[in-house]
DNA sequence: AAGTGGCTCAACCGCCGCGGG
DNA sequence: ACCCGCGGCGGTTGAGCCACT
């Protein structure tokens, strides 16, 4: 603790552990409608019992946009190496470096793969891996340009700290190559669609851009932009796309998430733009439905509607 | 088929640094 | 100068999965 400062968040009556998919939606909604300039009063604007850090992290690490699935390609593998001998367990600042991974992602890899993989070596060479080199002589093989981002800094303040990153490691090194990505920015994205930070000092939430009219032409009722943006919908798509692959009507055989994942192709994909134009029309019924009443949430009726009547996330999970 | 041990990874925990009041 | 709230980071945990016996 640092001064003695209370806890993120009341625990009592807070969900914990596994997210369900009605949580994923509640918050992927919420933030790309409203964004997250709070994250200690989102979960009770999106109406979440989840503490605020709880939802950043689910945010960060799952429901992103730009989270890039899958195994780890051997350049990406190969740049972490070098980064982490470079910077140590700096795993955020590994992963500004790898466009679509997390810290998090970055730091299983490492644990469970790479500083096994690297041990024997270790054992040969009598050098510890772990260790951030104490000169550049330790990587005077490596020629490295890298490109980092960190996506949560301002602008000025990225500035700032990639020159002084880049400041820093010129100090320790010549020049290191890496086979990095082009950044994927897929905030600037989000952002040029009001997807600002705001801040949450009033009970009601701004209002959206988006509107449904009503057959008399008047605005009928704020919807998230769910409804119209598919790439909202990217983010579980690798979910989606698992429970779209399974045979709902006959006994298909159970498939773990990995398989899942890897068993993506056209299919899957028209299925999905199928699944997806249907998914939408039933947004666009509860917020027709939600319209009606004053102060209701087409979040949550949304929601209520699934119970009713099943989509692919129920049976995913 | 059942038991078991190892592995993976999402999620939690506690601490730190920064910035505003 | 100090206090406090918040976001962010790195370490750790544990449920679920899988391979092997």
């Amino acid at each position: 603790m640092g001064r003695g400062r209370a806890p993120c968040c009341a625990k009592v009556g807070l969900n914990k552990g596994s997210w369900t998919p009605e949580e994923d939606m509640r918050l992927i909604a919420y933030i790309h409608k409203y964004g997250h300039g709070n994250w200690r009063a989102l979960p009770k604007f999106a109406g979440l019992l989840r503490c605020g850090k709880s939802c950043r992290l689910r945010w960060i690490n799952y429901l992103r946009p730009d989270i890039k699935r899958g195994n780890f390609t051997k350049e990406e593998e190969d740049t972490i190496i070098k980064l982490h001998g470079l910077l140590g367990n700096k795993w955020s600042k590994i992963a500004s470096c790898l466009p679509g991974r997390t810290d998090n992602e970055i730091k299983n890899v490492w644990n469970t793969h790479l500083k096994k993989r690297l041990a024997p070596k270790e054992e040969k060479s009598g050098e510890n891996p772990e260790e951030i080199p104490s000169s550049p002589s330790s990587i005077t093989t490596a020629s490295v340009s890298v490109s980092c981002s960190d996506e949560g800094e301002s602008k000025k303040e990225k500035e700032q700290n990639d020159k002084e990153q880049h400041e820093a490691m010129d100090d320790k090194i010549d020049k290191i190559e890496l086979s990095v990505e082009p950044n994927l920015d897929m905030w600037d994205m989000l952002e040029d669609s009001s997807y600002s930070e705001i801040t949450h000092e009033n009970v009601e939430p701004p209002s959206s851009d988006v509107r449904v009219k009503g057959d008399d032409g008047n605005t009928l009722v704020d919807l998230p932009e769910i409804l119209i943006e598919p790439e909202i919908w990217n983010m579980i798509n690798d979910d989606l796309n698992i429970a779209l692959t399974r045979d709902t009507t006959a006994a298909a055989t159970p498939r773990t998430h990995h398989q899942n994942i890897k068993a993506k192709g056209e299919d899957e994909k028209e299925r999905w733009l199928q699944y997806l134009e249907k998914e939408l029309d039933s947004w666009e019924e509860c917020a027709a439905a939600t319209a009606q009443v004053e102060g209701a949430d087409p979040v949550a009726s949304y929601f209520q509607a699934l119970q009713a009547s099943p989509s692919p996330l129920d049976i995913l999970y």
